[in-house]
RNA sequence: GGGCGAUUAGCUCAGUUGGUAGAGCGUCCGCUUGACUUGCGGAAGGCCAGUGGUUCGAAUCCACUAUCGCCCACCA
């Protein structure tokens, strides 16, 4: 006798179940004959930062992937799942050096230098890192950790310099003065999608200049402006561009030019600006334009330059702005004060530090220059990006985004590269100083590219890509944007540069999964990457994508719809928690059922409690089926000659079903609507149903496992430590991850028993229902007359069936017969049942009921005998349709008359 | 300002070529019925946001409106 407890304890089983299957090598990939990547099925896992701390989105994109990948293993596929972690740059020096300041340390990058904070962070990422291991296996997660990654390992340094050094030569990479987003407060740029914006009231300020009056939120940034510029168009200010003016300005008199140009917002403040080449976007543009110089007024640490004014050099900005229009207003410049004035803040999304556009040198990648060999021609980034989705070569799914996609590209700017940061793969650029410049910039300990700016270090005669000999060379001492990096991901992680066999089978991978909100970020860049290095190792271009399918899941939000955040902790949930309280299986379920690509989905307890009780209802369907297997059973195979009653039948009619069903929603990534097919079936039919028929003489011992195996199989993608602890049960060599995956069997589909047996279950619901409203004791026996009609015949097998679930003590089953005096009646299609309970009914009651139905069920006839009766419809609709319908009423039009009868029998 | 999405039972959501609206939770009534009280049986509850249009027929397709959410651009 088989030992197994009533309840399923996730804790006993998820830790030895992980161990054994990763001992048993099962995450690897199978070795293969033909190595194509056909035969393969590959996903590189989005690198969690090295961070520490698993959310729910990661669970998300495990839960989701594990189940792709368990899926496409059981199909015998050659399966590869990466795993990996990011060193996330800015964000995990950030939280290093808020540790450090935590623990005293005021400015850790100039109190402790390069080297002494870069042996901080490794140490927290080592930490951080085991961390991250250990949650990614409590999701169950079936990735080969034999071959786990991390963007900063040295492999992933060969790669990124290679990219980078080939992208120098093709002159894809400039180091250029260009206006970045700089962020004060981490002391680095960062990339224009990685602004956010933030909406903040403040005031407006009218002010006096010269000619004209401008506005601005920002009077810190003009004491050097001398360029008003308005609209060609605007007759107010036509006549004064061209011409000169003396101006009386925050530190005395400036002379003012006004130049035209259509940019100019003749809506917008006064219709006339002047303009801060270095702090602001559009003013550096229309200083290249016009070739004006610009003058940095605010220096990296957010503060006005003590060169630029005497009276506010080193203030703060929102100090110095005050102090500005307190002595504007003393000259009588200012003309209004709007104090309600709304606009966007930009901050930098990682740490929230407001940024402060400054003009620097910068790495940058260029996005329009055709360099690509690409299906015949030269193409630029842009082009290459935007015809990958175009072609189809990638799938979005869900395809929505592909527009999204495409209107990034469309306003894509070349991309800088290079982060202040001291986190990440350091540029592979040096460049020559003298003896003095060396010393001064080795003096430092704060060291970053502005230093070399300060220096005059970096003129472009002075590169090279490698060390080179000689004195005075200084490394470039900024790092990679993270996601330069992470671009290489899919590839890097299969050994390019080198020219492995891994690279061949396993790339370009099959799916990409994560997170919509990243789309740009990483997806996106990945294509850039993967394509433009493939295609220059002269692989065809359908083998320079990255992945061939990119899924994007939703958010998970609380029950509100709000973004978790630790800030709100009633309702933010903690992975780790859940399965801790209700087991991984159930945590996996309550993110993946209910989840659609692409939108954001609500998350709460009562969820994942919910999907532990049907984990637990899994447990029980379990060990109710091998408590009534016959042990020769589990030693001989399933045939066709163990199907014996119609009930083996029709649960082996409706598990195909299922099986078809399942099949195609997980190949379509449907995986909600698969999940919730395997949960109606367990549920509602093997259990409610066929469990319950099973407790009896008609007992198949040899069905009983055999679809008991099968719901194994079905469920173990989506739940796979349940299923597996079951299949311990049966099988003591084999674990069910390398089982294989059900097929569709046409030999075991019964059509005609099956709707036999489906009769059964609606006589004996409407014999529940009847005895519920009646309120017959619910261990009462009662007796019925079925009436079947032509059903008749094919009932009498579910004789036993009907008596023992309907809890009938007779039952006599006819072709047709006389009605029975005061009895109550129901209906079910053509056949009749009575149920003679006289003195249990209310018959006024029942009177009133049935007219309501008569009523509605007219009403009903009619609409369908119009539809019929309708020359449109009938020329119009499908065959099909005409003939259901047709069908219909004939059915309805017998139920009718049988609901007459039954109301003169009440008389 | 531009774009996208959502609006279906009290709550969270399905609804895959248009053909009498579904699930889970919650609620109500009743049950220790040979696994499961993390359970079993039954029931109530919806003019599918609104207005028009296409169609024999619309939750489903189209247009507009309203509310909510998101993304992008950007305000000198």
């Amino acid at each position: 006798m088989i030992n197994i407890e009533p309840a399923y304890e996730a804790k006993k089983y998820e830790n030895k179940i992980y161990q054994k299957w990763e001992k048993s090598s099962s995450f690897k990939p199978k070795k293969l004959k033909s190595k194509s990547n056909k035969d393969s099925f590959v996903i590189s896992m989005p690198p969690p930062n090295a961070t520490g701390i698993l959310h729910l989105g990661h669970a998300t994109m495990l839960a989701l992937q594990d189940i792709m990948i368990r899926f496409n293993r059981m199909q015998g596929k050659s399966t590869l799942w990466i795993p990996g972690t990011d060193h996330a740059g800015i964000a995990t020096q950030s939280v290093v050096e808020k540790n450090l300041q935590k623990q005293g340390i005021q400015n850790p990058r100039k109190e402790l230098g390069r080297e002494k904070l870069l042996k901080e962070i490794k140490k927290f990422v080592e930490t951080s890192k085991d961390q991250i291991r250990n949650q990614i296996r409590k999701m169950g997660a079936s990735c080969d950790w034999t071959r786990e990654k991390y963007t900063l390992h040295e492999d992933m340094n060969l790669a990124v310099n290679t990219l980078f050094s080939r992208m120098y030569k093709d002159d894809l990479i400039y180091h250029g003065s260009r206006i970045v987003n700089w962020d004060p407060k981490m002391k680095t740029t960062v990339a224009d999608d990685e602004v956010e914006y933030v909406e903040e009231k403040t005031k407006f300020y009218y002010f006096k200049y010269g000619p004209v009056t401008i506005g601005t939120a920002r009077p810190e940034t003009k004491f050097l402006d001398k360029i008003i510029v308005v609209n060609p168009k605007d007759k107010r200010f036509k006549h004064l561009i061209g011409k000169e003016f003396d101006v009386e300005w925050i530190e005395g008199k400036v002379k003012a030019k006004v130049i035209g140009d259509e940019c100019v917002d003749m809506k917008l403040g006064t219709g006339a600006m002047t303009i801060t080449p270095a702090h602001s976007l559009v003013d550096f543009e229309l200083s290249q334009k016009y070739k004006i110089e610009s003058h940095q007024i605010i220096d990296f640490d957010g503060k006005i330059r003590k060169d630029v004014s005497k009276e506010f050099g080193g203030m703060d900005i929102l100090e110095a702005r005050e102090k500005i229009v307190e002595k504007l207003q003393k000259k009588g410049l200012v003309t209004k004060i709007d104090e309600e004035y709304v606009h966007n803040l930009s901050v930098n999304y990682r740490g929230k530090g407001t940024i402060e556009p400054q003009i620097m040198k910068q790495w940058f990648i260029d996005v329009n220059k055709k360099v690509i060999q690409w299906k015949g021609k030269k193409r630029s980034i842009k082009e290459v990006l935007q015809d990958t989705v175009k072609s189809k070569m990638i799938e979005i799914v869900p395809n929505k985004f592909d527009k999204i996609y495409f209107h990034w590209i469309d306003n894509l700017r070349d991309w800088c590269i290079s982060r202040q940061i001291w986190w990440g793969h350091q540029i592979p650029i040096w460049y020559k100083a003298n003896k003095e410049q060396y010393q001064e910039f080795h003096a430092q300990k704060d060291v970053s590219s502005y230093n070399l700016g300060i220096l005059g270090i970096g003129k472009e005669s002075k590169f090279s890509l490698t060390k080179p000999t000689g004195n005075y060379w200084i490394q470039d001492p900024d790092t990679f944007d993270t996601w330069f990096s992470s671009a290489l991901w899919t590839f890097a992680t299969l050994g390019w540069p080198k020219k492995t066999p891994e690279l061949k089978q396993f790339h370009p991978t099959n799916v990409l999964e994560t997170g919509y909100d990243i789309l740009f970020f990483w997806v996106a860049r990945m294509i850039l990457a993967s394509t433009y290095a493939l295609r220059k190792d002269k692989l065809a271009e359908k083998d320079c994508i990255p992945f061939k399918t990119v899924y994007l899941h939703g958010l998970i939000r609380d029950r509100h719809g709000k973004k978790m955040s630790k800030s709100h902790p009633e309702t933010c949930i903690d992975p780790l928690d859940m399965i801790e309280k209700y087991g991984t299986d159930a945590l996996r379920l309550s993110l993946v059922v209910g989840s659609t690509p692409g939108n954001d989905m609500r998350l709460y307890e009562e969820k994942i409690a919910g999907y532990r009780n049907f984990v637990n209802k899994i447990w029980n369907a379990g060990r109710f089926a091998l408590l009534n297997i016959d042990a020769k059973d589990f030693k001989t195979a399933f045939t066709v000659k163990n199907v014996k009653t119609d009930n083996d039948k029709w649960i082996l009619t409706q598990l195909q079903k299922l099986i078809k069903e399942v099949d195609v929603d997980l190949n379509k990534y449907r995986f909600s609507d698969a999940a919730n097919k395997v949960y109606e079936f367990i549920w509602n039919q093997f259990c409610d149903w066929y469990l319950e028929e099973s407790k009896g003489p008609s007992k198949n011992s040899a069905i009983l496992l055999f679809v008991l195996k099968n719901i194994l199989k079905l469920l173990h993608p989506f739940v796979p430590f349940v299923s597996e602890a079951l299949w311990s049960f049966i099988d003591k060599k084999n674990q069910l991850i390398n089982e294989k995956w059900p097929e569709y069997d046409q030999r075991l589909v019964f059509k005609k028993e099956s709707s036999t047996v489906e009769l059964a279950h609606q006589i004996i619901t409407g014999i529940r229902s009847a005895r519920s409203e009646l309120k017959v004791e619910p261990n009462k026996k009662i007796s019925a007359v079925i009436y079947a009609a032509n059903s008749t015949k094919n009932l009498e097998s579910q004789r036993e069936n009907l008596m023992k679930l309907a809890r009938l003590e007779s039952l006599e089953l006819k072709y047709h017969g006389e009605k029975i005096k005061n009895a109550k009646t129901i209906i079910i299609k053509n056949i009749e049942i009575h149920l003679p309970l006289a003195n249990l009914i209310d018959f006024a009651k029942e009177k009133v009921k049935l007219t309501k139905e008569i009523e509605s069920k007219t009403t009903y006839l009619n609409s369908l005998q119009n539809k019929l009766n309708n020359p449109g419809f009938l020329k119009n609709a499908s065959k099909e349709v005409i003939q259901k319908e047709k069908e219909r009423l004939e059915l309805e039009k017998e139920n009718l008359v049988k609901l007459k009868e039954q109301m003169q029998s009440l008389n």
